[in-house]
RNA sequence: GUCCCCAUCGUCUAGUGGCCCAGGACACCGGCCUCUCACGCCGGCAACAGGGGUUCAAAUCCCCUUGGGGACGCCA
């Protein structure tokens, strides 16, 4: 039997850290098998969903590659279609009308709180043969004894018993389902095998395992993933990383590293900790799930993007660093010249953001660079000034611009002046990119090319410390 | 409060009774490389929550304690 997974967030906020590894591990667990990954909106709160969070997550899953196979299924359109399995329900005697109002119930559960039990509903419209009527709901008619035992698929033997649960509403008194009803028919229906979801949506499971059973549903396969929690071990707030997915892309972060670093909290395959897309489909298992919740770590996700930063073509980066360049006002770059000057911060760089900032200088005009006071100050003294000047009429005669051809030209100059390529190292950086810190020289001035290098030497040469500190 | 789940370095984790006085990775600290910064390489620091069992043998199995997380909605 093929394997079919979902995902089904609800529309009330973006596509967080936690929703993102859970669609992926549903998206992996289905990919893996050769199944179908199927995205189904929950949006039967009509009062909390929205169209733009809707949209705000299906971009989540686009931007990490999560492809649905079908779907999105909206929730809302299907109520004609919970409602004919409430009233299935109510036929067969497993559920009821009910007129309690919400104050009454509360009270109930407040008084149970009091004496230090469960917090239930009483069941007091249980035997009263209530039938349709305004502010009715309907209730679940929760078996009174007995446990419901189900084998997770990360936790293994789960039991809970019965008299835990109390007669939960299944459909609202406005007619509309709720989420447990819904689930169930949508599950079933859809011909999901494998439910793999957050541990916060353990306690519904046994629920749900009774409405299957009322409704005469085969039941799926359920497992239940920890949580993501934050540096304080603390469930993920807005504080942490319960923002959306999209932060990150912000950010700087690839989405395959995303991809990789998510996997692996709560997921491990022995010691791997660098994954492709393809490895991961491949090497996914459920058996990998780890039981116990995991924190957040930005460091290491920095570092798994690093490494993804490092790896990637420079075809794959140029959108994504054209992005983040203009994020900081370079508009329409050449993009010829983006392609060269990418593989230079490739491995200078944690994040496309990093990238854009340190290669800033490179897209400036001349005249727009910012020299470092400090670094001109340590660096372009009157003799290394010299240097720059007789080097850079040497350069004004070169016509092959490459590496090789300018570490000739340089080495030359270095001879016949009897110094160490130390002496003008730093000088010559100062005055091509303002800081003292930028990719090898030769390759820069590669970049840069002739025209650039020419000018950038000749503005630094006449620029005086003190000149700058005031025009600054 | 009640119930459910969980428990290996600061963090992510490997480990399914002997291969473990516990391995990898991030971070951190040294060193090497070197035109700066990175990258890379080498090395270091650092954990089986505590207590009882079971066993010839336990990080691995059982129990208790402690700690953590989650759930108790006409939210999902």
């Amino acid at each position: 039997m093929a394997i079919v997974t979902r995902f089904p967030p609800s529309p009330t906020g973006y596509l967080h850290l936690g929703g993102a590894r859970t669609a992926l591990f549903n998206y992996l667990l289905a990919r893996k098998h050769g199944g179908r990954f199927i995205l189904r909106i929950e949006d039967t709160d009509q009062a909390r969903s929205t169209p733009e969070m809707t949209e705000a997550i299906l971009e989540g899953m686009r931007w990490l590659g999560l492809e649905w196979d079908d779907g999105p299924y909206f929730q809302s359109e299907r109520t004609a279609l919970y409602n004919e399995y409430v009233d299935k329900l109510l036929e067969t005697g497993h559920a009821y009308y009910c007129d309690c109002a919400p104050e009454a119930v509360e009270a109930m559960r407040e008084r149970a709180r009091a004496a230090g039990l469960k917090p239930k509903y009483d069941g007091r419209c249980r035997e009263r043969g209530l039938g349709p009527g305004p502010g009715r709901v309907v209730r679940f008619k929760t078996p009174q004894s007995g446990k419901v035992v189900f084998e997770d698929m990360v936790k293994g033997t789960i039991a809970w018993d019965v008299t835990e649960l109390d007669d939960f509403i299944v459909r609202r008194a406005d007619g509309s389902p709720i989420y447990q009803l819904a689930v169930v028919v949508d599950d079933a229906l859809m011909g999901v095998t494998h439910v793999l979801r957050g541990d916060d949506h353990q306690s519904n499971t046994p629920k749900q395992i009774l409405l299957y059973q009322a409704l005469d549903f085969p039941l799926p396969r359920f497992g239940h993933v920890p949580m993501i929690l934050g540096p304080d071990k603390k469930k993920l707030s807005k504080r942490h990383g319960a923002m959306s997915v999209m932060a990150y892309k912000d950010m700087g972060f690839l989405p395959e590293a995303m991809v990789n670093y998510l996997a692996r909290l709560g997921w491990a395959h022995g010691d791997d900790e660098i994954f492709c897309r393809e490895e991961l489909i491949a090497k996914f298992s459920v058996e990998g799930l780890g039981r116990s919740p995991s924190v957040f770590d930005l460091q290491k996700l920095t570092w798994v993007n690093s490494h993804h930063l490092k790896n990637a073509t420079v075809e794959r980066l140029t959108p994504p660093f054209v992005e983040q360049l203009a994020l900081l006002g370079i508009r329409d770059p050449d993009e010829a010249f983006v392609r060269q000057v990418i593989p230079l911060y490739q491995p200078r760089a944690k994040t496309l953001r990093e990238m854009a900032e340190a290669a800033r200088s490179f897209f400036l005009p001349t005249e727009a660079l910012s020299y470092d006071t400090k670094a001109i100050a340590a660096h372009l003294t009157s003799a290394a000034r010299q240097h720059l000047q007789a080097l850079s009429t040497r350069l004004a005669t070169l016509e092959d611009f490459s590496i090789p051809s300018l570490e000739a030209a340089v080495g030359e100059y270095l001879n016949t002046v009897g110094q160490p390529f130390k002496a003008i190292a730093q000088p010559l950086r100062v005055a091509l990119t303002g800081t003292t810190v930028s990719p090898g020289l030769f390759e820069t001035m590669a970049v840069l090319g002739k025209a650039r290098v020419l000018e950038r030497l000749k503005c630094a040469i006449h620029l005086y410390p003190e000149e700058v500190s005031r025009g600054s």
